[in-house]
DNA sequence: ATGGTCGCGCAGCGA
């Protein structure tokens, strides 16, 4: 049975696995080995009447899903308890027109697993759905949230943060991606907050969580850092240990992302 | 770093 540890060293985690379906196994597998207390997932490309809920259950984790089938699809695990999910912006706005944000509160931590839009091309516009769906973030969080709460905002991104998260940058100059307009979007985030934590504990260059799936480029280390652990002040001061499973993109029927986690030990002092 | 690959679903689009 899932356990409601409020304190103490927490494993959160963030995995674009580019179907559910398709990765089900490997999913399973990982969170055997990484044992992460929460774990968000985006792109799980489900219903929610097809999300394995009981296999995740039967590991110990209570979920919450928001899908809406062939696309998109974002979940949340978490076997430290899971409740008051929410399915989208926190914002006075329409709902979302996709499946891409979800928040459940974690132990004593809020927790959001977001998959922003790819944007496509900077002159298309899935790229303004992309600004404003940042936007909307950023709203959600001035709205529903405040910087002193123990919140994670996790998932991916599709923005590389700066060059150094990028294998190339002059190749990807004029892509989405690395967008000035894009970097802002992200960088109105931490003007609210949020701390880029896995950057944090890891300055090093040349680390990736994503890699195209075409012309060998993950065993060329041609990849970029798309895929985020965001964090309150409170949650980035108490991070212990960063680390992206490299592993989990090799093999069999991998994803094109690899998954990462952050740890966080909270202080019981603090509790309110 | 163009795509040479995936997943979805059964053609061709999106990532």
């Amino acid at each position: 049975m899932p356990t409601a540890a409020t304190v103490g060293p927490v494993r959160i985690a963030t995995w674009n696995v580019n179907s559910l379906k398709a990765r089900l196994a490997r999913v399973e597998e990982w969170i055997g080995y990484a044992e992460p207390d929460v774990v968000c997932l985006q792109e799980t490309k489900l219903a929610d009447t097809a999300f394995p809920s009981l296999t995740f259950a039967a590991l110990g984790y209570e979920s919450v899903h928001h899908g809406e089938g062939r696309w998109n699809g974002v979940a949340i695990l978490s076997r430290i308890g899971l409740s008051d999910a929410h399915a989208g912006f926190l914002d006075d706005g329409e709902p979302d027109r996709e499946a891409r944000l979800v928040w459940a509160t974690c132990g004593d931590l809020r927790v959001a697993s977001v998959y922003v839009p790819n944007g496509r091309a900077v002159d298309h516009d899935h790229y303004r759905y992309k600004l404003d769906f940042l936007d909307r973030l950023r709203a959600s969080l001035e709205h529903g949230c405040s910087p002193s709460d123990r919140i994670v905002v996790c998932g991916d991104f599709n923005i590389a943060p700066a060059d150094d998260d990028v294998y190339d940058p002059a190749a990807f100059v004029g892509s989405t991606h690395v967008s000035d307009e894009e970097r802002a979007g992200l960088a109105r985030l931490s003007e609210w907050g949020l701390v880029d934590v896995f950057r944090r504990l890891r300055p090093e260059p040349c680390l990736y969580s994503w890699w195209d799936y075409r012309a060998g480029n993950f065993h060329k280390h041609l990849g970029m850092r798309i895929d985020l652990v965001l964090g309150t002040p409170p949650v980035a001061a108490a991070a212990t240990f960063a680390l992206i499973d490299r592993q989990a993109r090799k093999g069999t029927g991998p994803s094109d992302h690899a998954p990462l986690f952050v740890d966080v030990d909270l202080d019981p002092a603090i509790v309110p």
